[in-house]
RNA sequence: GCCCAGGUGGCGGAAUUGGUAGACGCGCUGGCUUCAGGUGCCAGUGGCCGAAAGGUCGUGGAAGUUCGAGUCUUCUCCUGGGCACCA
């Protein structure tokens, strides 16, 4: 019995593809473009099962469009700037470039050998001068537009990574990558002005309909905007230059309920105190120590100290309030001070009840209502509410209509201002690290700070560097470092600062239109091909890279490197779920669990042991791969073993792309089986030549297996536009089963046969598209699949003549009705309450109803 | 604490978006094929009652709307994820 061989066929279709250039692309204003584009990976030297699993989605989706005639951009490439590469130099004295180019030529191997429909003319590695050069440019421009500017500012320092952290990138207290606690640390940086766009990059968001809610809404969080009011207290007793205390909330509408004032430790207010106030100056320390984690904030008890100054009330200037510092305000938010409202925000009741200070309500529920006891009034702002201590408007109305009137009442009266105030904050992208795009500027002692001349760019990073010690090499290249100034001659110093690697992932969209330019970007080709229609990836970058690729976007537009049109980069987004696997433990010496890669381990019905041992194993719960856990599958050795089709079938069915998928090895082994089942159906059948016209009589039985077929074609198509792949792959194991099921070898039957076969071959053509040449082939065909149109089904074969209609008692199923189509409902009635099953319950009456959806259902309620 | 998802057989998941719940796959059970099988083929597979026909219950729980609810509404329990002393 032949069976279908994967470890031939699978290199040989794609050595064909190669040399016929089929997915090698150029501008063509003559067919429609679409532009699928997949995260792209940094060269860490071998691919995961996530890229499998991304890879293979993006595949389906270019490949199908291909088929359907569009000129598909589907290109690839490597994030390669990045840590790792200086760990490696550190660890093992390789150069970050040489690991890195090393680590791209292992992995383009390993992603050919998947057979993705990928222009790999158009590759393109983030480390390559040829693309930094293109980045550098973009700096000065914006730099030049004003969009890059340098501020003093207190970073996040990682002692382990020796480098600078953006916010975003400190993840509770801790480097997001070393995991390392951060210090403060104070540093000239480079930013770019994203907070400047900060409400467009915001109202923006409405209009990414192809985008997933959950990504919309964790930017629209990200970027937090809220309006309220800013006012300055009048202080008493405060050092001089503190005269006034500029406060912002976004409740004004409580401000006839505040009861104290507080200020962040961070608050120059309660810097200057700490000079001569011990007490407070311990409390400051104390606070900085805590640091900003997470659980460590959660479960801090409010606290706080009183300054002994006080600031007067704007409406009365008889009304005097404390002010304290306290460890929950922050001095990153507003103007880190506040007015306190114990009454309407559990934060500030509990600091109240803590130090005995004043509660006193604002408004209360509508009807009733009761003096705030232990649990602050909190209510909805769209909620009306009853205002006993509101100083501006009706006394019923909503949070909303208050806070607006509030801020009326002091814009009127001239004690304050609304204010609409963003979460988001620039973006510093300096990073004291050799292994980035270095950024194109020196420091001259006469000029200050000269931009590099295009004409000498790229500024290309020094190959001859020494990783024996931490920091930064290019800081102590001397060489590379100490240059003339542009500008004026003398000695002056090279920026050692490079840039954050977001900036290299912000663009390279835009750069894969046309790779090799000599400038960032060519008018024609960004034309032609942005947007990207549609991106694949984690949802990991949810946040970060996806906002900074919005705003790299406007940028590029506002320096001239895209259209107006490109101002949102990404047409589409999908986030496709993880792969999980479950994780495998044995005992260790100390009574700790020691992780054990499956291959170690052998599954049984009762549990699992080990393989070489026989010792017990503990089966955990299936969870991201991580080599931590040691929960991974290599998936070259699955390519290896099954052949790169069968791994893309198993990743593409059952779970839904966007959630998570368990990796386990009877998945694999059944798709594995179903392919050669379809191979060795496929070998047995009798069919009719290859380009047998449409015979004139089409036996019935026959005839269903057409109807099968075109509908199919129909399902298979609207589940891939859908990304439902696995629903895609369902209907093909039922396509398969019904191909199975007929044995006839009447001439009609030959071809309805053939037809099947061949619509099976073409339908899995995107998910396994070496299986699917060799079919085509073994069908007879001489011209390769991958030049064969996508299969358009015929509606009146597709369609249903009859229909089978449930009908329903009460309800309840009690039997079904068989009908024309185009049957009308008084019919279909009739049809219906003439059932056995229907009389049965119908005793001899009439029904009270009848309802007739007709293509639907029945119903007859008695 | 806030926000967002999601709870459907032994498991992964379908359900034409208010119209036959459990498609398809995995697993399991029985049978056939095979020297053998971790291969292939056939049949069965939500619970309960029943020899069967059939009945009945059933989509985390409770109530509601409807001729009809996995789907809509309210409350509630649980799981996963994200964010945060955001004023």
């Amino acid at each position: 019995m032949s069976r279908y061989n994967a470890r031939e066929a699978e290199p040989k279709w794609q050595r064909i593809w190669e040399e016929r250039g089929a997915f090698r692309v150029e501008r063509d204003p003559a067919r429609p473009k679409y532009y699928v584009l997949e995260m792209f990976p940094y060269p860490s030297g071998r691919i995961h099962m996530g890229h499998v699993r991304n890879y293979a989605m993006g595949d389906v989706i270019a490949r199908f469009k291909r088929a359907q005639g569009y000129n598909v951009l589907h290109p690839m490439g490597w994030d390669a700037f990045g840590m790792p590469a200086e760990n490696a130099a550190m660890e093992r004295r390789v150069h970050p470039g040489e690991w890195t180019y090393q680590n791209i030529a292992a992995m383009r191997t390993q992603l050919k050998a998947m057979g993705l429909s990928l222009d790999w003319s158009r590759e393109i590695a983030t480390c390559d001068p040829d693309y930094y050069a293109q980045q550098q440019a973009m700096f000065l421009d914006m730099l030049a537009a004003g969009l890059v500017y340098r501020k003093s500012s207190v970073v996040n320092w990682d002692p382990v990574d020796q480098t600078v952290l953006a916010n975003e990138q400190v993840i509770e207290g801790c480097g997001w990558r070393s995991g390392a606690p951060v210090e403060r640390r104070e540093l000239t940086q480079w930013f770019f002005r994203i907070a400047d766009m900060a409400d467009e990059l915001l109202s923006a968001i409405d209009g990414l309909h192809k985008w997933p809610e959950k990504v919309r809404l964790m930017q629209r969080n990200w970027i937090g905007k809220s309006r309220g009011l800013q006012f300055a207290f009048e202080t008493r007793g405060a050092p001089a230059g503190f005269g006034r205390l500029e406060v912002y909330s976004t409740r004004p509408d409580t401000l006839l309920g505040a009861s104290f004032a507080a200020i962040s430790p961070d608050h120059p207010l309660a810097k200057a105190l700490e000079a001569g106030n011990p007490a407070i100056a311990e409390f400051c320390a104390e606070c900085r120590r805590v640091g900003t984690s997470e659980e460590a904030l959660e479960t801090a008890e409010k606290k706080g100290v009183d300054t002994g100054i006080r600031v007067v009330h704007p409406l009365d200037p008889t009304w005097e309030m404390p002010v304290w510092i306290a460890n929950f305000i922050l001095m990153d938010y507003g103007t880190g001070a506040i007015f306190g409202c114990p009454a309407h925000d559990q934060r500030d009741l509990d600091f109240a009840r803590k130090y005995g200070l004043p509660v006193e309500d604002v408004f209360m529920p509508r009807e009733g209502g009761a003096a705030v006891g232990n649990e602050a009034y909190v209510p909805l702002k769209s909620e009306p509410v009853r205002y006993v201590r509101g100083f501006a408007g009706d006394e019923i109305q909503t949070g909303e209509a208050a806070v607006e009137a509030a801020i009326r009442h002091a814009e009127a009266n001239g004690y304050g201002r609304g204010v609409e105030n963003y979460r988001l904050r620039d973006w510093g992208i300096s990073r004291q690290r050799y292994w980035g795009c270095p950024i194109p500027v020196v420091h001259c002692a006469a000029c200050g700070v000269v931009p590099v001349p295009k004409a000498d760019l790229p500024v290309r990073l020094p190959e001859d560097v020494e990783f024996d010690r931490p920091g930064n090499p290019l800081d102590r290249h001397p060489t590379w470092r100490d240059v003339a100034c542009p500008s004026c001659g003398a000695r002056a110093r090279r920026e050692t600062d490079t840039m954050d690697t977001f900036v290299d992932s912000s663009w390279y969209y835009a750069r894969f239109t046309a790779p090799h330019a000599a400038t960032p970007t060519v008018a024609e080709d960004v034309g032609y091909w942005m947007n990207v229609d549609q991106y694949i990836g984690g949802i990991e970058h949810a946040i970060l890279h996806l906002l900074y690729s919005r705003f790299f976007a406007r940028a590029m537009q506002r320096t001239g490197h895209l259209p107006e049109s490109a101002i949102e980069p990404f047409e589409a987004l999908f986030t496709q779920g993880m792969v999980t696997h479950e994780t495998y433990a044995t005992a260790g010496a100390d009574g700790r669990r020691v992780w054990r890669l499956p291959e170690e381990v052998e599954r049984t019905a009762e549990g699992a042991h080990l393989i070489a041992t026989g010792e017990p194993v503990e089966i955990g719960p299936s969870i991201k791969m991580s080599k931590s856990k040691k929960n991974v599958i290599d998936p070259e050795a699955i390519i290896e073993q099954f052949g790169a089709d069968t791994a893309r079938w198993f990743m593409l069915s059952d779970s839904p792309p966007e959630r998570d998928v368990e990796w386990t090895t009877a998945g694999v082994e059944g798709a594995w089986r179903f392919l050669q089942r379809i191979w060795r159906m496929m070998k047995e059948a009798e069919l009719c030549p290859v380009g047998t016209p449409v015979p004139e009589m089409i036996l019935p039985m026959a005839a269903t297996l057409r109807q099968t077929t075109h509908k199919t074609m129909l399902n298979v198509t609207r589940s891939i536009e859908g990304f439902a792949f696995n629903k895609a792959v369902a209907e093909i194991y039922t396509f398969v089963n019904a191909i199975s099921k007929e044995a006839d070898v009447t001439e009609d039957y030959l071809f309805a046969r053939r037809e099947a076969f061949e619509t099976l071959a073409r339908l899995m053509t995107p998910m396994t598209p070496h299986f699917a040449e060799e079919m085509w082939a073994a069908l007879g065909h001489a011209t390769p699949l991958v030049d064969t149109l996508w299969p358009v089904a015929d509606p009146g074969l597709a369609r249903d003549e009859r229909l089978v209609l449930p009908v329903q008692v009460n309800g309840k199923k009690r039997g079904e009705v068989e009908v024309a189509r185009e049957t009308d409902a008084p019919t279909i009635e009739g049809l219906a309450l003439a059932l056995p099953d229907v009389q049965r319950y119908l005793e001899g009456r009439s029904p009270k109803k009848v309802i007739v959806v007709p293509g639907r259902i029945v119903n007859v309620v008695i």
